[in-house]
DNA sequence: TTTAAATAGGACAATTTAGTCTTTTATATA
DNA sequence: TATATAAAAGACTAAATTGTCCTATTTAAA
């Protein structure tokens, strides 16, 4: 459904919301390193989501990544049309381009469902809803360990 | 959810089941023309189906890929356990290897609800439910134009 | 029995996704 | 102002996925 990619950018802004109450910054290797993500490709992410205006950045000594009170009352959702495309949560369970509502394939219905609802979810859910404490929410973001 | 290839397996499986009353065979090129599937590719899929027990195959001339009552009975949902694993619908929304019923991410409820209805339709399904005939559910498996 | 048609098997190539590294630019602070 | 710290930018590398190609094997039928 989401590329490692995208859910690595939903769990960085997840973090970055957590941290969202001190607008304090924290800076693309202790996201990393916190998340238990690859370190480049987190900073790589980063400066995609920042140059997008999805989260806010700072350069320099004491900079890093942050979000403010307009950011949080963005939808989950837009990191994911931001990553993967606006379309990655319209296509067919089997890889049918043409299956549609009027030219269904044995599993849309089922499949459309399910789809909808996640996307309905990412949709109606803000940042600003993960505006927690992260040592609260610690499970919510970090990786334990890698399968 | 599905790779591409489990994609491609199970429009494959579709199409024989479309032909199998009358138990002939069709041979992987030919399946691949029909189904604009990309046909080595279609053809290595076949074969390890083949030799996964998910179809039949014969070779020689008028050899090919069919299937027989008894796969009729299996569920779709076999096949995407060969192809992509059985565990291809238990991972996280946000790619959370620790988030469980107990330890819930924030998407966990309604991307679970939703997965797994997905998987209960898969399950359910049997191959020989789609035993119709191809010309009249074309549009069910043939990939008209490529994106 | 020869031939041609098909699967079986495995090496190989291309593409996409995932991830790193190096250099440049901006900025806080000593 | 000098220095160190951090993002920005872009080239590069690695791994996984998506495919192709070639050779061997089996088998139906002329």
């Amino acid at each position: 459904m989401l590329s490692n990619k995208c859910k690595y950018a939903i769990r960085a802004v997840l973090y970055l919301a957590s941290q969202a109450s001190a607008t304090k910054m924290t800076h693309g290797t202790e996201i990393a390193r916190l998340l238990k993500m690859p370190v480049a490709f987190t900073v790589k992410i980063l400066q995609e989501l920042a140059k997008k205006d999805l989260i806010l950045s700072s350069k320099g000594p004491k900079g890093g990544f942050y979000i403010n009170e307009q950011i949080k009352k963005l939808p989950i959702i837009n990191i994911v049309n931001a990553i993967d495309g606006a379309d990655a949560f319209h296509r067919c369970g089997i890889g049918l381009h043409k299956c549609s509502d009027d030219n269904p394939c044995p599993f849309h219905e089922t499949f459309k469902a399910h789809r909808e609802k996640f996307l309905s979810t990412l949709s109606s859910t803000t940042i600003g809803t993960f505006c927690i404490d992260f040592n609260e929410n610690h499970f919510l973001y970090v990786q334990k360990e890698v399968v």
